[in-house]
DNA sequence: AAGTGGTCTAGACCACTCT
DNA sequence: GAGTGGTCTAGACCACTTT
C-alpha cells in the first residue's frame, strides 16, 4: 500500500475531496505510475476511516478528471494515455493523394502503427437543411454521404460522415465503398474539381453517450468535433465533412499566416 | 414537475442510468430549455421511489457530461452554454497589428463584447528545458516570460503565458506590463523581427484542479490546450505561447493547403 | 472462495438561498 | 423557516475477476 496524505480535520475540505487530492499526487508525481493499480476500496475505507461511498466519491472524483479508469472485480488503475497521433497541417496535402494515400492512412501508417476503417456505409440521400447550406445547395438536394470509422491498432479514434453533392459525385468512385487510391480528394480532382482550400473548424466538448459507445471512450475523456468543408477552385463546396475525435488521442498541428 | 418516464425494472439498466436518460432526453428535447431548473433532488426521489443517492448518481452523470449545474441552496439547472467564440485562421494577420489591435481583443472586439485582460505579470527568468528547446535557445538561456488571463463580459474564458527570448524582448516594450498598440506582435516586427508563420499544435484534455479554478470552469467542461511557436523570416522562433481554453466558449477556425 | 468494484437503501447533519 | 443541494455513515446484495 502506498504512502497517503493523512487527512486534516481543520482544512474545512470536504473528506472525499481530500483523499482524492491524495490519490492524485500520488499519480502527478509518479508514484502511482502509468497502468499501476491504486489501493482497492477496502483499503482505502482502512486507510482513512471513511465509509466507502466516501472513497467511492474520491475515486469518481479523479475518474471524470481521466485520471483514472475502475476494471469491474479487478482494480481502479492510473489510465494508460494513449499515444498521441498528429493530425498535421499538411494532411491532405497534394503529395500524399499522389502517393495513393487517404490522408488518415498516411498519417498512422507514417507512425508504425496498423490502421483500419470499418463501419463504412455509403448512400445517397437529401440534404438535411444544415448540410445543403452548408454546402451552398438548394433544400433537398441529393448528396453521396459517406460514413466511417477509423481504428488504430484495432481501437476506436476517430468516426467521421462526409457529404459530397451528388451532382459532383453520384456514380463515381466517390459513391463507393472503395474510392480508391488516394481517397476521395483524389477522385475529385479527376474529376476536375481540383481543391483550393480547406477550411476546420473545431470545438472540444464532452461526447454524447453515443460517441461514447462509439468510440469506446473512457469516463473524462473530452471529444473534438471537427467541421472540414473542402472548396475547389472555383469557389465551390464540393466536400462536408464532420468528424469526431477522440480527444485523448490526438493532437491537431495547424499553420497560420503571420500576414 | 416535468414528464418522466418510468423506470423499466426489466431492461437491467441501473436505476440511476435510466433517471439520468430521461433528464437527458428532457434536456436534449428541449423540454428543459437552456437555464431551465430540473425537479429538486426530493421530487425525484418521490417520482421514481428510490433512495437519494440514487437520483444523486443520476444527477452526477449529467453534471460530467457538461449538461447541468447545481447551484447550492437554488437547484440544479440545465447549463447555460456560452456563445461560442470565434478564433479565426487569420487572427493574427497583420492588418489587425497595424489597427493597433492584439489578436485576442481585435476577435471579441468584432463580437460586440466586452474583453478584458487581468493576473497580468511580465518577468525575466532562466528558460526551463522543454521551453529551450521549443525556443531553439541553449540551456538556462533568459526569456520574457509573460503571463496573463483574458476575460469576456467578466468571465474568465483563457489564460496564457508566452516565452520570447530574452536577447529580442529583453528591455524593450514587449517586457513592459503594456506592449503597445498591437500587441507583442507588433513590437517584434517593429524590432526588425518580420513574423513568417505561426504554428499552433492542439489537445483537448479534462482541465487539471489549477485550471479549473483559474478559469471557474463548470464540471464537465474540458480544456484545449495551444502551444503557438513563432517563426521569424529567418527561420528562427521569436515566441513560445502555451494557451489553455476553456473548452466550451470557442471553436477554433483553420485553413489548410489543399496543395 | 476470496477479493474487487457496481448498485442501492435509509438515514443523518450541514451550508446555502430565498421569502 | 422552508427548501435546496453537499457531505457522510453503515449497512446490503450483486456482478465480475482471479486463484
Amino acid at each position: 500500500m502506498i504512502a497517503l496524505p493523512d487527512l486534516d480535520p481543520r482544512s474545512g475540505r470536504a473528506v472525499f475531496r481530500q483523499i482524492a487530492d491524495g490519490l492524485r499526487d500520488a499519480i502527478t508525481s509518479g508514484q502511482l505510475g502509468s497502468g499501476a493499480r491504486l489501493p482497492s476500496e477496502a483499503e482505502l475505507v482502512e486507510r482513512y476511516g471513511t465509509a466507502r461511498a466516501t472513497v467511492r466519491q474520491a475515486l469518481a472524483i479523479l475518474a471524470t478528471e481521466g485520471l483514472v479508469v475502475a476494471e469491474h472485480g479487478r482494480g481502479v488503475f492510473v489510465r494508460v494515455r494513449p499515444a498521441l497521433r498528429r493530425l498535421a497541417a499538411d494532411r491532405f496535402s497534394r503529395k500524399h493523394r499522389e502517393a495513393g494515400l487517404s490522408a488518415f492512412i498516411a498519417e498512422v501508417t507514417a507512425s508504425g502503427h496498423e490502421s483500419s476503417v470499418d463501419r463504412l456505409s455509403v448512400t445517397t440521400a437529401p440534404a438535411s437543411e444544415s448540410v445543403a447550406e452548408r454546402l451552398e445547395l438548394p433544400a433537398g438536394a441529393q448528396v453521396v454521404v459517406r460514413s466511417r470509422r477509423y481504428l488504430v491498432d484495432g481501437r476506436p479514434v476517430q468516426s467521421a460522415v462526409s457529404y459530397l453533392p451528388a451532382d459532383i459525385a453520384g456514380g463515381t468512385a466517390i459513391a463507393e465503398p472503395d474510392p480508391g487510391p488516394g481517397g476521395i480528394y483524389a477522385r475529385l480532382e479527376e474529376l476536375g474539381h481540383q481543391l483550393e482550400r480547406l477550411s476546420e473548424s473545431l470545438v472540444a466538448r464532452m461526447p454524447v453517450p453515443d460517441e461514447v459507445a462509439d468510440l469506446e471512450l473512457p469516463p473524462g475523456v473530452p471529444v473534438v468535433g471537427l467541421v472540414r468543408i473542402a472548396y475547389a477552385t472555383n469557389g465551390r463546396p464540393v466536400e462536408l465533412c464532420e468528424t469526431v475525435l477522440a480527444g485523448d488521442s490526438f493532437v491537431l498541428e495547424y499553420e497560420l499566416p503571420a500576414r
